[in-house]
DNA sequence: CTTAGGG
DNA sequence: CCCTAAG
């Protein structure tokens, strides 16, 4: 015990492999597949179109302050005092807001779960409308555009001109009093209905949703259940209490610097807080559940979690096309994207219609036409072209701000500011980047059909643009257990390609869409589907209010199974995109650096797995590979010379120590167990700490 | 799944 | 950080 401690503490010397990987623990691996139904992929062409202006006006605006994460991190000022009731219900806000911008702020109002009953079986709008947990974050920014600008924009011509390939089809129509309106005349809003639903937004859009649009809330079961105790009840609406949030989080306003890296201990850095944090986040975010917790004004609680593990586990099994190569465009375009998130505010997704530039506009084409590219097959594209093209306009859309689901994260009090920091980037990282989808709303009304044009659907130039919307739904991809038939969950997700949330910082965060051979989706099982939820509602953390007897008959149904539904066969057969998140980039902290260098000295290089389970196996994000990575990079950097050398500068101390253990281990080669080895005069440790640190773990 | 390396 | 050939 006596080694074993003198191990743990510190480095006593290089180390001899001892165990045979027989020996060693088995390997968990979480697998990992996105995939996106080929009518989804056409879901975003709208949103691309968006996506594309939001690209455009970032581009436009000054790029200084874009960056997000990373070195951002220490920039973004988490205002939970912001957190409010925008409705007695219980609709709260998360302001984040960059500290060095004060006037126009990316806003992120957190809308509730509503739930909503529907049938899986059924879309009569009969059903009962049990709202459940949708998620809606609809805009309050959608206001009248520019009729003539966009008639006359040259995105119109850019995409016209796509269009152009495209065979005339049935048009809808030719002026815009022809077309078609929604049915739903009667639940039209005014201007100012839509502004104040905003603000409350879930309850009164969802409530005029009929069942069929009835958002899926990212339910599953038996993550619920978790024993976890540091998973908290959930409230759920205003039926149930809220569980106390620490107290010590009222009106946390964060906005010291990044300090936990100088604060925490050097060694073992990931087996104290953050790593606790880590887990216990993760935990409580495996429930993949939305949580409300009207009174919090705390921040946080996610369930992003498996998102963010998810975007880099597992990646065989399916091809993929690698959209940073084929659409190498798009890496920019996400980029910019995300940049709204936390720098210029407003601008960021503002005035996208403002800046009807050249450059801009090419983009926007060039966005379309990537997604055009991927979703060849669709119809629903060629129908919009056709629509496009018919028409020969295009609908301008402004979006000031989405608006993103409250989230929950649960944070030690002995955590760091700059872990909680962190932890908030990371959940707002996975939310927007992987957790959500984006819906379209119209009049309150979810539009569904993804392969209907604007013009079919009702959104034409001419409309009343004030009762478009756009919603942020949980991604379907939570909910795929729930939709197993036979257990298993599907491997069909339902990521949205319109990635709202992009680290502006981190270039290469890009999404990649890529082909899945995977044949035609499986449905989902409804009587399943009812007893998982069942089960979901009974668990210990419910989040429904089960005097609600409605609730008992609550379906949640992913959207995804509802799309499914609907696809048009040929799509299905058509290959199915699958969407993959670049994982965001994160700069090894020194205590990072420190517990890797560490780690190779006892272990020598090639060995990542263990090092990995050594010394990061509580560092989720980091995979043996990245160590392999950073190490190669260490190395590196320590050839180049201290004015090379960028980012957080590395002590000298370890760049020595990781010379001298590359020099060491590479020549040192396979080492005979139980061999004795001398190094600057330490002696290396026999094989047995070896076992003995496993133990230890 | 892990490694090792190139990108 | 990604991707992949090899083992």
């Amino acid at each position: 015990m006596v080694l074993q401690k003198r191990l743990d503490y510190g480095f006593s010397g290089y180390q001899v492999p001892a165990i045979p990987r027989a020996t060693r623990s088995p390997r968990k691996r979480v697998p990992f597949i996105k995939k996106v139904e080929g009518n989804q992929i056409s879901a975003f062409d709208l949103l691309a179109t968006v996506a594309g202006k939001l690209l455009l006006d970032k581009e436009s605006a000054p790029a200084s302050n874009n960056s997000w994460s990373a070195e951002a991190e220490d920039q973004l000022e988490i205002e939970t005092n912001t957190v409010k009731e925008e409705r007695g219900d219980g609709n709260q806000s998360l302001k984040l807001e960059t500290s060095n911008q004060d006037s126009s702020i990316a806003e992120f109002f957190v809308s509730e779960l509503v739930p909503q009953t529907s049938d899986p079986n059924n879309s009569s709008n009969e059903s009962p409308s049990l709202r459940n947990g949708a998620l809606m974050a609809t805009s309050d920014c959608l206001e009248r555009f520019d009729a003539q600008k966009l008639m006359n924009g040259k995105i119109k011509n850019e995409m016209g001109g796509l269009a152009c390939n495209v065979e005339t089809g049935p048009s809808l129509c030719g002026t815009s009093g022809d077309c078609i309106k929604p049915a739903s005349e009667n639940k039209v809003s005014t201007d100012e209905e839509l502004y104040r639903t905003d603000k409350a937004s879930i309850g009164e859009v969802t409530d005029k949703c009929p069942l069929e649009d009835a958002l899926v809330l990212d339910v599953k079961p038996s993550a619920l259940v978790s024993s976890d105790t540091s998973i908290q009840a959930c409230s759920y609406g205003d039926h149930n209490p809220l569980v106390p949030f620490p107290r010590k989080w009222d009106d946390v306003n964060v906005v010291s610097r990044d300090d936990d890296e100088k604060s925490s201990p050097l060694r073992e850095p990931f087996r104290s807080t953050p790593h606790i944090v880590d887990r216990r986040i993760r935990k409580i975010l495996a429930s993949k559940y939305w949580k409300v917790s009207p009174r919090s004004k705390n921040v946080i609680y996610s369930n992003y979690d498996k998102n963010l593990k998810s975007g880099y586990r597992n990646r065989s099994g399916y091809k993929r096309l690698r959209a940073g190569r084929n659409y190498p465009f798009k890496k920019r375009k996400f980029l910019y994207c995300s940049s709204e998130l936390n720098s210029d505010g407003g601008t960021g997704s503002e005035g996208i219609s403002d800046s009807p530039e050249k450059n801009n506009t090419k983009k926007a084409s060039i966005l379309y036409s990537n997604m055009h590219g991927v979703t060849k097959e669709s119809s629903s594209l060629a129908d919009q072209h056709k629509s496009f093209n018919s028409r020969d306009s295009n609908v301008k859309l402004r979006i000031k701000s989405f608006r993103v689901p409250e989230f929950f994260i649960e944070i030690p009090e002995s955590a760091t500011v700059g872990s909680l920091k962190r932890t908030v980037m990371e959940a707002v990282t996975a939310i927007l980047g992987d957790g959500l989808c984006v819906g379209v709303l119209l009049q309150g009304k979810k539009v569904r059909d993804d392969n209907k044009t604007l013009l079919q659907t009702g959104i034409s130039c001419d409309n009343q643009m004030d009762v478009l919307g756009f919603s942020l739904e949980p991604n379907s991809s939570h909910t795929s257990p729930l939709l197993s038939p036979g257990g298993s969950p599907l491997k069909l997700r339902h990521d949205t390609p319109l990635l709202l949330a992009r680290n502006p910082a981190n270039p290469g965060l890009v999404n990649r869409v890529t082909c899945d051979p995977s044949p035609e989706p499986r449905m989902p099982n409804s009587t399943n589907f009812i007893e998982n939820y069942n089960n979901f509602v009974s668990s210990p953390t419910d989040m429904f209010d089960k005097s609600t007897t409605e609730s008992k008959e609550l379906v949640v149904v992913p959207a995804m199974s509802m799309e499914t539904l609907a696809v048009d066969p040929a799509h299905q057969k058509s290959k199915q995109s699958v969407v993959a998140q670049r994982r965001i980039r994160r700069p090894f902290s020194i205590s990072e650096v420190e517990a890797l260098v560490q780690a190779v000295e006892k272990l020598g290089t090639g060995r990542w797995r263990d090092v990995k389970l050594r010394a990061f196996d509580n560092a989720k994000h980091r995979t043996y590979v990245d160590l392999k990575d950073k190490w190669k990079t260490l190395l590196h950097t320590v050839r180049i010379s201290p004015q090379q050398r960028r980012g957080e500068p590395v002590p000298q101390e370890l760049l020595d120590r990781v010379l001298n253990a590359h020099t060491h281990w590479s020549q040192q080669q396979p080492l005979p167990e139980s061999s004795v080895v001398y190094l600057n005069s330490t002696m290396i440790a026999s094989s047995q700490c070896d076992v003995d640190e496993k133990i230890l773990g």
